[in-house]
DNA sequence: CTGTTAGCGCATTCAT
DNA sequence: ATGAATGCGCTAACAG
């Protein structure tokens, strides 16, 4: 049905290696054949077909990228900019969805070590690090994101999220806040630990006291949010203003308000984390602290990349790195009148 | 360095034919050897590698999906449901994006094919018919959907929007709005005519006189709908409700509406089509027609699959589907306290 | 620089 | 029911 090499070969009275030789650039044949045979395979419609050539090389031209979902803005950007970014180099991306449970992970993992997948990208759930650490010491590159999955020593590709948690505190407190609330997500999680970490800091060194009451740990959902809110919003003393560090939450946090009554941010200052395109077209605009998805996914496929080109034994120090926070004040928080803003 | 066929073999002792045919599971082994062969598999950790496989049967347990962005929430939806179908049935998916671009569409169709995908769902543009008529008719069933590439005679999972903007409208009219708006996408796709077309015949049907001030085609942005919101609003007559049938329109109208101070539903009505999940945290929960992403992922996906089994000669009637729309009200339309509300 | 040969892992035909 | 042999399309030694 469809033409091969070896078509392209008789059609230019040539042996199928010279065919595959002049083809694949490798500069292994004179510059005439290569010309001659390029227009051939051209005219004949000729394409290489990547399962014949992956049986023989191991390689598939494919590359996985294992995420929780699509709901998730961040989500979302990641696998648009991966899947982007591997077409211009001639890969595919497998898209894979694993809901953040371990036992898909596992399986998943397992079948796209059997696609023979070039390499791989990966939210882990941190419990399937025995697995990673195989698959990446055997033949498949793994670059971790988002997340560390602490039973490993693989690359990673983090979001600075200590220090978007502080800078977003800080701003908050140089608003004039005291009483500032926290919506985070769990926290066995790295950006539960993180961000959490880092709105402590930034209170400690303000010289705040923390109040446990302000801090609400929830699931990566909606309705977190509200049941937060409505907490928070019942307390004797209310909090000026809520960092909404659990990026799902924000839906239900807004709807209380709304429920409420609350405008914001006269009544209330809001301060989110993540982007997602309507925080720009709400009004009042959400403030937020940016975690750089885009540059995220695209640092997490250079490091890949390079790490599949590489094919060298990885020296044992694997790498963490980190894409900075930034802060993209909107609409959503006010400063408080009483207080002179610091900072 | 990964196990194969021949070490099973080896291990039991017996032909790699035999260790093919007793764990192909085609029964043409005897139960024993096939119970035998099974366990030795397992317990070496065999898994069959699906390159091999693919080079000798020609399919590779891959399936495209070829759609626009990851940014519209029935993408999403689709993007979600058809993986998780496709994986409960060991096919994976392969997520291509092509923003709407023939030229990419294009070129994402051959390398699909070179990869020998077992299908291709397809959201088409419209200027690529020949190729993928050229593909179905060779050995790759496609299903498309959403739009219809009026060029090709494919099998294609349409939402029905002429019904669903009928629905929306009727409903409008039902709450005794007569000045209704309507803010729909381009009229070079299925849904922007058909959507358009429902509207016009419920208004025609309720004896109103048609407007054309009070209908904006536009594309498929958010500042679409800014820009056909701040045109409407600045009618010397204007409209009671606004029917945003272009789904990605709905955060410009809601800015645009904000801005003005307006209240929803008490000074303007709104009703969106397609849903997304904030829709319903919005306060006011915003009405909608949904046009039934998930089912028609579903749909589509049974249908490529249905393709696939019957390797069949297709009969040259190739189908088109239809997944009915429901409206679904929630908060963001009131009824006109003049008039009655009819049926 | 080019042709010949072998083999990647598996399914399948043909014998037995 | 099983074993031996063949080839899917391609790349990579190995010779010449």
């Amino acid at each position: 049905m469809s033409v091969t090499l070896k078509d392209v070969a008789e059609a230019a009275q040539v042996s199928i290696s010279t065919a595959s030789r002049a083809l694949g650039g490798g500069g292994l044949a004179s510059a005439q054949t290569q010309q001659r045979l390029t227009r051939i395979a051209r005219e004949l419609g000729y394409r290489p077909n990547p399962i014949a050539r992956g049986l023989k090389t191991g390689q598939s031209r494919l590359i996985g990228l294992l995420i929780h979902n699509l709901t998730n803005a961040s989500f979302q950007v990641i696998a648009e900019v991966v899947q982007a970014r591997l077409k211009a180099l001639d890969y595919q991306m497998l898209l894979c969805i694993a809901g953040d449970d371990p036992q898909q992970e596992r399986d998943t993992l397992a079948t796209l070590a059997d696609h023979r997948v070039d390499g791989l990208i990966v939210v882990p759930t941190g419990k399937n690090g025995a697995q990673l650490t195989a698959l990446d010491a055997g033949d498949v590159p793994i670059v971790c994101m988002i997340r560390r999955d602490e039973d490993t020593n693989l690359e990673t590709v983090l979001a600075d999220d200590p220090q978007g948690a502080y800078v977003g505190t800080r701003y908050l407190i140089g608003l004039g806040h005291r009483r500032i609330a926290l919506v985070v997500g769990r926290q066995d999680t790295t950006s539960g630990r993180e961000r959490l970490a880092g709105y402590n800091r930034a209170l400690r060194e303000a010289g705040i006291a923390p109040d446990e009451a302000l801090i609400h740990i929830g699931h990566f959902e909606p309705e977190t949010g509200a049941v937060a809110c409505r907490k928070l919003l019942d307390l004797a003393e209310r909090p000026s203003a809520i960092f909404v560090a659990n990026h799902e939450s924000v839906l239900g946090v807004l709807q209380v308000t709304a429920e409420r009554g609350l405008t914001i941010p006269d009544d209330l200052s809001l301060l989110c984390y993540e982007d997602t395109p309507w925080f720009a077209w709400h009004r009042p605009a959400i403030s937020i602290v940016d975690s750089g998805a885009r540059d995220l996914a695209n640092l997490a496929v250079d490091r890949l990349l390079h790490r599949i080109e590489a094919r060298a034994v990885r020296a044992d120090g694997a790498r963490e790195y980190r894409v900075g926070a930034r802060l993209v004040t909107r609409d959503s928080c006010r400063a408080l009148p009483a207080c002179e803003p610091k900072a």
